[in-house]
DNA sequence: CATGAATGAGGATTCATTCAT
DNA sequence: TATGAATGAATCCTCATTCAT
């Protein structure tokens, strides 16, 4: 795990990807601009290109890097006991995928993730299938999650709903509230879309209590609100 | 040479304006160019100087053009009626948003808004103010309906739960089913994260049942989904 | 001479010439811009090229315009009394000249002349001619004095000397000083440079004494500085 | 697309900065445009950004790169023997300065020299600097000159007289009358405004008499006119 | 006369990319 | 491998100039 080795020869690759994930994650990606880059990596501008053929190509290379290491640790199907209660379960999962999504390396992903998500045309090049790999990994959670719950509505411990749905307001809840815990303005702006708005480099921030969330939101998507 | 005011009814400026916030929308901020911008307002490169100062004056102009508009639509607490029964009023408020969000206009601002908060550095600039005038507005939102929460819990009609985050939740909640309904792909990518990996230019999508969605929304909130 | 009268229908073009001259003196030819001559003129933009066909036309004209009013007032072949002492009459010649250079319009003028007499290339073109129409009227300055030089040499008041030089010498020097002691940095760098090296603006600069200049200066070079 | 560094020995940089001072010469800061720069050099556009910060920069560059150069060569204190005869030891340092300014690089750095003293708003920025230390190098020539007439002064030789304008006189004529030998009109201009209209460019003009002027003006400023 | 909107060419500057060494 | 010089297209912006009203 050396990193930056100053010795040459070492990963000098690494670097780069390490830097380009940062720099895209705060820039997006027309922001960027390779010599940023290269300057976080601590490495000439031209070296780039002996390892990358395009910034596209290193934009790709950067972001496939990391989330094929961010997602490997999320296996929800894996660790899942169906004979648990289902409170129980439903927090640990959910504690389990805010877990991995607090590593650094994760965070500059989200962040990548995010411009990604808001960009249109671009898209329509070569980043295209960055969108759609990452939506793949995504809907493999949000399905894992699903079918834990239709199990649970089999066995008769969930009442009939849609259970897509819900696995996707499970996950999008825990997303929007670490979001905001981590990054919000304290208590007035706190709000649905502030999860949208907060994005601060704050990468001293308290770490975020997982569990707590996850315990939270699954209290409120189980039992309800009414009286 | 002064060319076409022929069209005597058609405000330049306003149509910069217009195509300003559709191409912002599209690529961001850093991936707009002044040209491109200029182009689809059916104006010459030039002219957008006349009427702005640079390209980070229009940006913030054609932001807040639109978003005084949008958020004007908006107003939770006017219409409220706090002893109809909750799912009907949540049902309401929560269509209500929807609807406003529905509008083209309000389409390109939302995602404007993403791109805003995928940036970090950029925002330390004039951007910046742009985001906390967004969070502002959010914030009142949010506030708007956890106060008719708390009202709700002072009242006996909700349990006691911590009504800022329910707030939050149920907002969240309606965007993201917002997305994928319009943008989401189809069956298997449906996830959590699609919310945010798809975006693409569909301006002729289907229109999107508002109605519905926040039904939906307010019953799994109120009841939950124990059996 | 109502300046800048509000009224409307007044003298514009007078307005624009001045504020032309201004500009120019203290931007150069490439620097000015007509927005900016328009703004010091109290002027639309667009009027300049009601009146001048193009900046360089009204550079001409602004220049031509002041020059000719400026140096109508400097004839030295009318007021000289060849019988009169050799040194008051230099003095006398001398003081006419720096009094004519120190009114406000002049002081503009000049400036102009000397942005004219860095440029090379840009003379090339029209331009040109306002160097040519310039450097006459500067020889008729020296001529005069040089023909009074010659004729006290004939006088066996002079000695035989290179009259043409003395003469211009004599010119420079009085200009030399008036910029020092005009725009000139107090002692230290007071030098032959400064000259060229000194030109802030300082509208409200000290009334130069003329007079003593001029003594001074005719002292020297009539008994030289040997003991 | 890196290519020429074929020639080897043949530093770019200093390519740019000598095509630079000459562009700036001819056309002075905001006349000359960086494309100019670059096409003098043989160089291409963007090349001059590798190398320099701004336009600005390059200038500064440019200016004090030959500026060093130039006034390094000019030491008069060094080389004056106070006991010599004063006309031959003030034709030899007029002599030596003429000499001097009389090289390729020196008459750019006039050039631009003048520009600069013609400008004055401009002057507010960075160039401002630029101006400072010209006018303190050229203040140290001044004092040098004035330094040797006070000891003459005191040695009897002078007599009592304001050494500093004499100094300042006497390098002011030597530029005057340096300048009309090298780029005057023929006879009818040649005037002490000539100096300052003439600057045309004229790389081939006859090499300039530089002891033959000082000589003049020596015996001129010593002997006065007087018969 | 006067205005202000409109135009388009050009200017400084940036940046992805290439290549000799 | 690694460097850093070099390239040129593209970007944001300015400005002289024009013209309908």
């Amino acid at each position: 795990m050396a990193r930056k080795p100053a010795i040459p020869g070492v990963d000098r690759r690494q670097q780069i990807l390490e830097a380009a994930l940062a720099v895209f994650a705060e820039q997006g990606f027309d922001g960027a601009t390779t010599k940023d880059i290269a300057a976080r990596a601590e490495v000439t501008h031209g070296l780039i290109y002996f390892y990358f053929d395009s910034k596209e190509d290193l934009f790709l290379a950067a972001f496939e890097h990391e989330a094929e290491g961010v997602f490997a640790q999320v296996n929800l199907a894996d660790e899942v006991d169906d004979d648990a209660p289902v409170d129980v379960t439903l927090s640990f999962m959910l504690t389990r995928i805010l877990q991995v999504l607090s590593s650094p390396q994760a965070q500059h992903m989200l962040q990548v993730m995010m411009h990604l998500a808001a960009h249109q045309e671009r898209a329509g090049g070569p980043l295209r299938e960055c969108k759609v790999a990452m939506a793949a990994r995504a809907a493999r959670l949000t399905d894992q999650l699903r079918q834990y719950l239709d199990r649970q509505v089999a066995m008769g411990r969930l009442r009939v709903v849609d259970t897509q749905m819900v696995a996707t307001l499970l996950l999008g809840s825990a997303m929007t509230l670490y979001r905001i815990k981590r990054y919000g303005v304290a208590d007035k702006y706190e709000g649905f879309m502030a999860s949208v708005t907060r994005a601060e480099r704050d990468e001293s921030a308290p770490p975020v209590d997982c569990g707590g969330i996850a315990a939270k939101i699954a209290n409120t998507f189980l039992h309800g609100v009414l009286a």
